[in-house]
DNA sequence: TACCGCATAATTGTATACCTATTTCAAGAT
DNA sequence: ATCTTGAAATAGGTATACAATTATGCGGTA
């Protein structure tokens, strides 16, 4: 395992935590707080948080600290249409060269999602973000990978705010018909499924509300490891 | 004058200075230099470098600096491809609902350029960059305004890199162009001339690789002669 | 002379300290 | 009772100091 900085360390976690929905929109973000829970000083802490502000995973006010970022609901309908259309580019790039090979490692992904499926909600929630963002690393795009990360992130941000809780079957069937369309190596219906697929994640997404719990107690979870 | 943090003048001017093409690609920026001649500590350069790593611009290696990104060709190839994907979307969409007041903006803009073409070379770069973000931003999509600003800065490096100097002719009449399909509301030519606009700049950036970056490339030729 | 290893210098990663801005909360005025 | 006001407390912005890592230069050895 290569040894990472602590700036390294604190981003990934709180990025992760942030995706699995345990620090929700709205959150406030203190440096000491976070510091004294992953055992850093707020220096790291500053760095990973700079980062995730670049991200539009967190937002920072001036001189006012940072905190989850809230999507307003248009920002969400557009980040949406924005990932349609960088996920269109990805299956429009791959069903035209992708390697069996590449079809192994998208249904041990999706092998895992069902695993997943009944267990814990964070990881389910995570997986199912992470299947795109396998497609998007399959096309070898760094950029549009890097893209659709963030954008998939984001998008489980605004799930978290605007979705009922346990409506987050993220569609692992939907998935799986996205796969085969690639298969048959048309980009039509592969980019037809996908539509679909998004349209029927944003479907769910409807507004609704619950407080905030302690910042610490949640991290607690996630201060040891990347 | 809005007071803005010591950081935040930092990124902006080490963006401002890439985009110009002052800072060349494979440029080392040691933290200690930068904070010197901005007056401030290496605090606030870090927290700078930070964001502009995580758009690319630059790149950092562990406990060895920052440097100006250099983009490999393929990612170069990569980068347009995506950014075509991109003003595609920021078009359509545009052609959609675009107002009189905001055709005065991109003529207001269009302007500049023309003013500007026969004066200096680095605003003549930077304003042909920011038509294309003027377009983003008219789209009202605050995500999609910073993906087209990020990926038009990583074309700038690239044709810092990849294009012979004095072939910066950014194509004014093609912004025109643009502009004329927009106003008929006609998608298809907006999106038509768009395209033509994208493949003209790229086209611009052959492999006339006389800005050699990397060393071993060029020695690779004469290892095997003594 | 060319190569290897160690010591020193330079530069980054992180922590701490200080200063400034914002928030909070209580006391007084309206 | 509400609003204002202004200190005290809290938290962010920046600088500096220290630790860790990498680059560089020197002298020794074959």
């Amino acid at each position: 395992m290569t040894k990472s900085s602590r700036a390294e360390n604190v981003y990934l976690s709180l990025r992760r935590a942030i995706i699995e929905q345990a620090l929700r929109p709205g959150m406030k973000l203190p440096e000491d707080a976070i510091g004294e829970q992953f055992g850093v000083s707020r220096t790291s802490v500053r760095n990973a948080l700079v980062r995730l502000s670049a991200e539009g995973l967190v937002e920072v006010r001036n001189n006012r600290g940072a905190c989850v970022a809230e999507p307003t609901l248009e920002e969400a309908l557009d980040i949406f249409s924005l990932r349609r259309c960088l996920e269109r580019e990805v299956v429009d790039r791959l069903s035209r060269k992708i390697t069996p090979a590449q079809f192994a490692a998208l249904e041990g992904h999706v092998k895992l999602e069902r695993d997943a499926v009944d267990t814990s909600g964070p990881l389910s929630i995570r997986l199912a973000g992470e299947f795109h963002i396998l497609l998007a690393e399959l096309t070898g795009s760094k950029p549009l990978t890097r893209y659709v990360s963030e954008i998939v992130s984001r998008c489980s941000l605004i799930l978290a705010l605007y979705s009922r809780p346990h409506s987050d079957q993220c569609g692992v069937d939907e998935h799986v018909e996205i796969i085969q369309a690639l298969r048959q190596h048309n980009p039509e219906r592969a980019m037809h499924a996908m539509e679909h697929h998004l349209e029927a994640l944003e479907a769910r997404a409807q507004i609704s509300d619950q407080t905030e719990p302690d910042v610490r107690s949640i991290l607690s979870t996630y201060a040891q490891a990347g």
